[in-house]
DNA sequence: AATGAATGAGATTTCATTCAT
DNA sequence: CATGAATGAAATCTCATTCAT
């Protein structure tokens, strides 16, 4: 095969990581063989090896891809409306995507990706990126709701990106593992919260 | 071949699993090699496989202990004073129990069994109950403190038990990775929300 | 499809020849992957193949071509003048050679193919005719020597010639690893002994 | 199997270098597979990695072995009889060697070791302390010559050394691929050279 | 003739586990 | 019960070569 496109290549990378969450996520990363990802997205060794240096380098660019898609899951939600409700939007973006079954494998994923970043630099500084760029976004629409009046100003808006962000992870793993859970009253649970949060001077929150 | 007694046993087993958490929270299950163990354990393998039939079973080891230690915790804050404060001196174990380094790195550990839960069923019947078991004391206290009209009748409390118990997994992950976590204005935040679902009848929550 | 010319060809063929030998000589025959002969020879791989069949043929190649390069020299230095000082030319040529940077890249290589000769066949013959035709020219100059009274007529003049052979490739080797090596002296030690094989009739060299 | 002594671990060392000096010998290194080296030592593939690190640290290890026993193998000719004749035994040492059918191997082996000294670093420095350590040892004896009178005072004995040693190597090679090659002249020829470096005056070498 | 992505056999190395002592 | 050398299946990765374009 001569020369291909750009695209050509970059949709056969795309490929071979969806091969490899496909695996991953029912595997595990280290369960996974490269065999395994060969099998899957059809093609030989040699080829992914034409892609990716290694398995390692193959789980880190998952780890961005992903990184890269929830920035613009947050970011779309955020543009695409008022700003009074951009917040909500960011919820129902990241609540709805969890009933998804490709958004599950990829969640599946995440988890083995928190516990690689223990081990490996390389997944550790992506995921922290994953961590802190959400919540910087979070913290700036906070900033907006402050001003608006509809959080209290003496909330400490990062802690409350954070909690938020919190709150989501430890669902990744509610959804997993809590044979009873469902999303419904969870998200009430949320609202209520932030409702709370902007309270007329009652709650006790200092930066 | 000196019988010896089953604490001697028990003792042995467990400094096993001690070695096996170092290494674990350092380099993850996977990359820990047996003979990582063995060095760190400063026994042989041969000596290792008399205790643990595998590295799995290590592995499945370490999580139930875990699971034992962290039902223990919540039954002795539950235990140990007033029934009205038992869900804050829950919480307070909870939280104390992050700034300990030992306390770390079984916490680190205890990630790398969420991504290990998603391939070993027998992990996974382990990180289940370490799911459930919490929350279903947790659903009792909330239940009682429904009845002293703490919480409001309304409020799914087994939905609210889940929702505290996510808040406890991703500060877990916050604390590794937000480079900002503090955990007071966490603390404050968690309190908000309890005192919201304290509300008086405007919370919207039905069962 | 143009029909190209054969010197056109030919002038390929030597490039990549060179190629391959700039990558032999720092990497060796087995490290250097085809991949770096494409790198180095600003060709495709398919290009490459359409000169060679393998990589074994272009080794062999080289070898092929060192052989009548050398052939060539001592043709060259022996045809160039009076036959009485025709050993010393061709002593000459091949020092000089030990100088030149390109020289010692192929001298290099040559180790290389030596190395080679004991598992290739192939290489092996190629190997065994640049030992035996040097010896054989060589051997004739000193035939042509003792006819003139300038070698001593008892001298084994093919074991000489081995002698002479066997003195210039550990010469090579020399060069490469011996830190305090320089030429001028191995040349007057080289001398010394043509002038004692020169002499009268004490060295006792029966054929 | 339990603790083993010292001895036993050596041996099995040992053994296994010469199972890869079988291999290498006939295959080269880079033909010979670890899987060969495995079967001709009748070890497992994990025996042999508790022994050596890596293919490359058996290869080194043949380097390193080599040049202890051929340094030994001076030593003990030079300790072994009237400082007169040391040179003489040296010599004999060697050529008597070169019938051995195992040291043919190892020599073969040797060759190999000349081209991997050029891409490696590790085996570059073992193959030069193979070139400089019987240098220096012939150089001291040759100095010794020189007090003596068997040598003439103005002959660069490093330069002749370093001769000698060329000779010898080149030998090596002759020996495998000139098949006309017998030692007996060969070894005359040196002779001649000796008693020429004894010469009177006439021999024009200046240090 | 040229291109270069794809192939896939096979190389090196790892590591959980065993078992003779 | 302990030891630790040995096992060997299996994992990751390489690379000479091909062939559709």
């Amino acid at each position: 095969m001569p020369k291909v496109s750009q695209d050509y290549l970059e949709a056969r990378r795309s490929e071979i990581l969806d091969a490899a969450i496909g695996c991953f996520s029912r595997e595990g990363l280290h369960r996974t063989t490269m065999k395994d990802i060969v099998r899957k997205s059809k093609l030989s060794p040699g080829a992914i090896y034409n892609y990716f240096r290694s398995k390692e380098e193959i789980i880190g660019a998952i780890a961005a891809r992903r990184q890269k898609t929830e920035r613009q899951i947050v970011l779309e939600a955020i543009g695409s409306g008022p700003r009074a409700t951009a917040l909500e939007r960011v919820r129902d973006a990241f609540l709805e995507g969890l009933d998804s079954p490709k958004e599950r494998l990829r969640r599946r994923v995440s988890v083995q990706l928190w516990a690689e970043a223990q081990r490996s630099p390389e997944i550790r500084k992506i995921v922290r990126r994953s961590f802190e760029e959400p919540r910087r976004l979070l913290s700036e629409i906070l900033a907006e709701a402050q001003k608006r009046g509809e959080v209290a100003k003496r909330v400490d808006r990062d802690a409350l990106a954070s909690f938020v962000i919190a709150l989501f992870h430890g669902l990744v793993l509610q959804r997993e593992w809590n044979s009873e859970f469902s999303i419904a009253p969870f998200k009430e649970l949320l609202d209520l919260l932030l409702r709370a949060v902007a309270g007329e001077g009652e709650a006790a929150m200092m930066k």
